[in-house]
Order: structure tokens, then sequence, then C-alpha cells
DNA sequence: TTCATACTTCGATGCTAACCGAAGCATCGA
DNA sequence: TCGATGCTTCGGTTAGCATCGAAGTATGAA
């Protein structure tokens, strides 16, 4: 009837309980069966079937068969983002329905946002990057330095392999527990591949949760320090907690 | 059931079609009667009294009576962040399900993004801000320089008066048509406040299109010039239109 | 081949919510 | 005071959709 693209669809999809409760768990990046999904949004198994085909053909998440099980998975980065922004906002508004458990100051301290990571340390890795000027830009156009490129080549990250892939390699997240930016993008998912790969931090079974051990917090605060002072002073905002 | 913030109910506002369409004719900035989002929505007065008031009391947006009318308002800026959010994803992933109109080259040009600039033009106003150094940061954290300060000032903006305000002063506003940001907060508001002032540009009558005057247009230009090339490198990301 | 697991499709049910007609309340002008 | 306008509330209807039981398909294991 009007102008312009068409929102009430994509809200829709968002919009019922059980949809809702899927794409929150896909937010933590692992890929989930059927079966599991049902069982986090406490439907059936037909009910989570019909869900997730409205969403696939929404093109809100992708499946990929392997055997007889299928694993679903957010589409794009772009998904993530949007669900993001969305907690963000009901976080701030004081949306929380569902009870906060106890792991919520894990969560807050470090968890995985889809594919990088989220949390106080999230927020903490691009302040740091930002700080030293390993990165710089502004808004969502962000690229990395000369000295960033270093930093990172130093690090065993193949930069020119990420730039070769159709997405961003820097990009911008709203994480919703800090309500501020975290880094996102191919390089923010690789830099968090390589933090558990190196054995600094371990995913928690059930959870968006990451877990640091003592030696990889070590590490990960000396290769990431902040500055005695924030670049640009910046008012404080804490999300409102109901 | 699960950690964490209640997606579902805000994606259940706006799911609706009634409720997408009145949301978005609100992204235009203009407080609209009830009777007035009746109409755009395509609906009876008493449907659209329900559809208001629970939009109300899901903090989207607010009312204002004035005499006998209410005049509606989105409640908030991060309210129009997340709508132009999804809007850009709607886009994207060609969810345009109202065929765009003739009007779409003007919308695409300058329009109004709730209180802000968008389009081309507003782009290219923080494209321009961020060459020449007025303004610095990284993700959401903007703020002007010392140079962007005396500018804003020069041009007559009250910017002690912007600082005394709840809202940031500096944001991105992820713009839908292209994909990029452009300059939202107090500070973006009242540079288009102070474009219609001036009689650069005019608002459409009913539309969120903006419309440039010659000589507006050449000031506009003069004064918020373009980089013989920008700063970052940055791939073209253009929307799928359907 | 047979059974088990993983998932989809079909069909029926039941609930929710959008919708509008009619009536009620508030404000304004005369 | 009276009528007109703007909007809300109430009641009843209808339509859509989430839900689950039952049956069907595909893959893997024994």
């Amino acid at each position: 009837m009007k102008e312009g693209p068409d929102i009430a669809q994509i809200g829709s999809l968002i919009g019922d309980p059980a949809r809702a409760n899927m794409l929150t768990a896909l937010t933590g990046g692992k890929a989930l069966t059927a079966t599991e999904l049902a069982g986090t949004a406490g439907i059936t198994l037909q009910t989570a079937s019909s869900h997730l085909s409205k969403l696939e053909v929404g093109g809100l998440i992708t499946q990929r068969k392997q055997g007889r099980h299928r694993y679903f998975t957010l589409a794009d980065d772009d998904v993530g983002l949007i669900i993001e922004g969305l907690m963000g906002f009901a976080a701030y508004r004081g949306f929380t329905r569902h009870r906060t458990g106890p792991k919520d100051p894990a969560l807050r301290k470090a968890r995985v946002c889809y594919n990088h990571l989220a949390g106080d340390y999230g927020v903490r890795l691009l302040d740091s990057l930002v700080a030293e000027e390993a990165i710089a830009g502004v808004g969502d156009k962000l690229a990395l330095t000369q000295f960033g490129t270093s930093k990172m080549t130093a690090l065993g990250i193949d930069l020119p392999a990420l730039a070769k892939l159709r997405r961003p390699v820097c990009r911008t997240c709203l994480d919703w527990s800090e309500r501020r930016s975290h880094l996102s993008g191919s390089l923010g998912q690789a830099l968090l591949t390589l933090f558990l790969d190196k054995g600094w931090a371990k995913r928690e079974p059930d959870s968006r949760a990451i877990r640091f051990t003592g030696t990889g917090e070590k590490e990960f605060l000396k290769l990431f320090p902040l500055p005695a002072q924030s670049p640009i002073e910046r008012r404080h905002e804490h999300a409102v907690e109901a």
C-alpha cells in the first residue's frame, strides 16, 4: 500500500515465542538439530518442523543435511545483527519475561554472538583495538590500519583469505548487555576461533557463555590492553535490569 | 524459559501489517493523529485505536493530547533505529510486498528518518563530516572534534543545549536505501531542522521525501563537500530491488 | 531385512487476535 | 445548549495459525 520494504514479514516471523526462542538459541552460533531446537522452544517436533520451514523460506535460517540429522544455523551475519539489536532494545525496555538465571554474570562477561565474541570482553576487544589504532573508521565503515594488519598477521590470522570472502572483514555489532559496539565481521569470527583454538577459552556446553581459562585471561588482557583513559569521553549507559 | 531478553513481544508488535504500516508512517518524523494513521494502514478508526494502544503499552510510540486530537509519535530514537534497521534488512532480502512507487528516486536522494536526514544526502553528510575530521570515533561512539564543534557553532547550532538533553549528540543510523550509516542523534536532528529553517529544503506533504531547493542544494554541497577519495576503501553494496 | 532414529506432512482442534458495527465519552464551535 | 468531530470501549464474528496426534519418508544400524 505504501512505498518501501515490508517490515511485517520479519516481525511476524520473530513475533512467535517459539520461533523467537529458536532464533535466540541459534544466536549462540552452533548448528542445532530440529530436535534440539524443539527442546529449547518447548514444543513438539512436528510444530518445530513447521516453524523451521517458515523461518527458512523467510530467509532467516538455513539448513544443512548430514546423515539423518538436519543442522540449522542463522542464514547470515545480518540476521545475527538484527536479533542482537532487538535483544538490546528489549533488554533496555525491561522486556525480560524469561527471568534471568544464575548464568547471567557469566553471559555478561563473555559470550558468543552468532560467531564472534560479545559481552564485556567483546566490547573490551574493540575498545582496545581502537585505542591502539589497530582499527579506524566511523559507523559501520571500519578497517584495519597498517599496524592492525601486522598485529593480526602476527597472531596467525590469514587476512588475505578473509578479504576474499564476500563478507565485510570488520563490522560493528550492538552488544545487548553492554549497550555498546563490539567487533563483528569475518575478523571478529576469526579472532574468536583463535581464542578457542589456543585454548584460552572454552564454550559452555548448553549456553552462549564463554569461560576463559586463567592463563587465557592473562594472555587476552595482555594482548588487548585498555587505555588509561577512553579516547572519546562517552556517557555511561546501563541497561535497565528488571 | 531461556535466559535473556524477550524478542517476541517486539516482533509481534511489528509483525502485524497494520501496525507495521503505522510505524513506517511514523518514521517520517511527523506526529500523526489516529485518523491519519488509520488511513495509511487502511483500517477503521476502531481497529486503529486498538493497535495504537498496544503499541503504546509496548513502549514503541507515545501520544500527546492536544485539543480533541491525539498526536502519535515514535517513542524514541531507538525505535526509529530498530525500524530503519528492519527496513534495511527487508529491502536487502527483497521483501518489498508494497511495490515501490515513482516517488522512489526522490526518497532515495533525501528523506526524513524519524527526525534526521537520510538517503544519499544523509550518508553524504556524515561522510563529509568524517572526512574533514569534524566527527571522529568508532562504531556507535561518535563525538565532535574541536573543529567540528566550532563548525557547528558557526552554523548557529546550540551545542551546550544539545548536550544537556539525555540523548546522545552524535549517533549512527543504518540507511536502508544506501546500506551505510548516516548521522542520527540530537545533532542529526538539529542539522535537519537547520536545513528546513534556512529554506534549503522542504518536506513533501504526504511522503518522507525531502526536496532541496536549487540554492539549498548548492549551499549544502559547499558546506559538506565530499573528499576526492573515500578515507577508507569499502566495497559497495547495493540493495536488491525487487 | 528389520528395527530405530530423525524428521516431514496431513488433518483436526482450539485459541487468539484482527476486524467492524454500535454506543459512549470528550472537546470544540456556535 | 446543541451539534459536530475525534477517539475509545464493548460485543460478536471471523479468520488465521500454533499446536499436536497419527501416518509417512529417509537414513543408519543390526
